[in-house]
DNA sequence: GTTAAGATCTGCT
DNA sequence: GCAGATCTTAACG
């Protein structure tokens, strides 16, 4: 069960809600990855200094302004890839930072590429460990994240879990808005949960 | 052409 | 808990 365009379509805040207990696949040459989302961030282009696209289209956030559904992949502080999914109509420039997921299948092939990890909670448990546990990089900025290798399926076996919201993490501006959303509890988180 | 800052991770204290 | 690694992007001259 691939998710529609007209789920990414939805508000921002919907989609990074929706994501949580959705599963998100990679097919290589090496094999497949796959692992349940448990923590995301929306980032909208109104009122948001701490959104790539608050100051308007460049040549990087080119992709947040394409189609809903897209991967917007960027990289930072010069080692790591961070993995976005465009929301919200076309043009807008809205989109939700994927933080972490929970390993499902392909787990030697995550410990291959992430290299010296010592536990399993330390594979996927941010945005620049999940991108290099499941290959992601620049090559696929602009996926249609319906389409093979990377995509997205809706929730299957996943039961109730409640979802909590937060402040987002890692930004010096906007801090006090509450749009991360993550599945309480959960031992992949990237950070552990502060009581609000 | 040059420079400052960044949606992070790791290792050391 | 804190500083360093490391490089792309964007703003400025």
């Amino acid at each position: 069960m691939l998710l529609t365009r007209s789920f990414y379509k939805l508000d921002t805040e919907e989609v990074a809600c929706g994501l949580l207990g959705c599963c998100l696949c990679h097919e290589t040459e090496e094999g497949l990855v796959s692992g349940i989302i448990v923590e995301t961030e929306a980032y909208l282009s109104r009122n948001d200094p701490a959104c790539h696209a608050s100051r308007g289209m460049t040549r990087r956030n080119a992709t947040m302004f394409g189609p809903p559904g897209h991967a917007y992949i960027y990289f930072i502080y010069g080692n790591h890839y961070c993995f976005n999914i465009v929301t919200g109509p076309k043009g807008l420039g809205e989109a939700v930072l994927i933080r972490a997921v929970e390993p499902v299948s392909g787990l030697d092939l995550m410990y291959y590429r992430r290299g010296k990890v010592e536990s399993i909670t330390d594979l996927t448990s941010g945005p620049g460990k999940l991108c290099q546990a499941f290959a992601i990089d620049k090559k696929l900025d602009g996926h249609d994240l319906r389409n093979k290798p990377l995509f997205i399926c809706g929730k299957s076996t996943v039961g109730d879990r409640q979802i909590v919201v937060t402040p987002r993490i890692g930004i010096s501006s906007a801090k006090d808005k509450k749009l991360r959303f993550i599945i309480s509890g959960n031992k992949y988180l990237s950070r552990r949960e502060s009581v609000g």
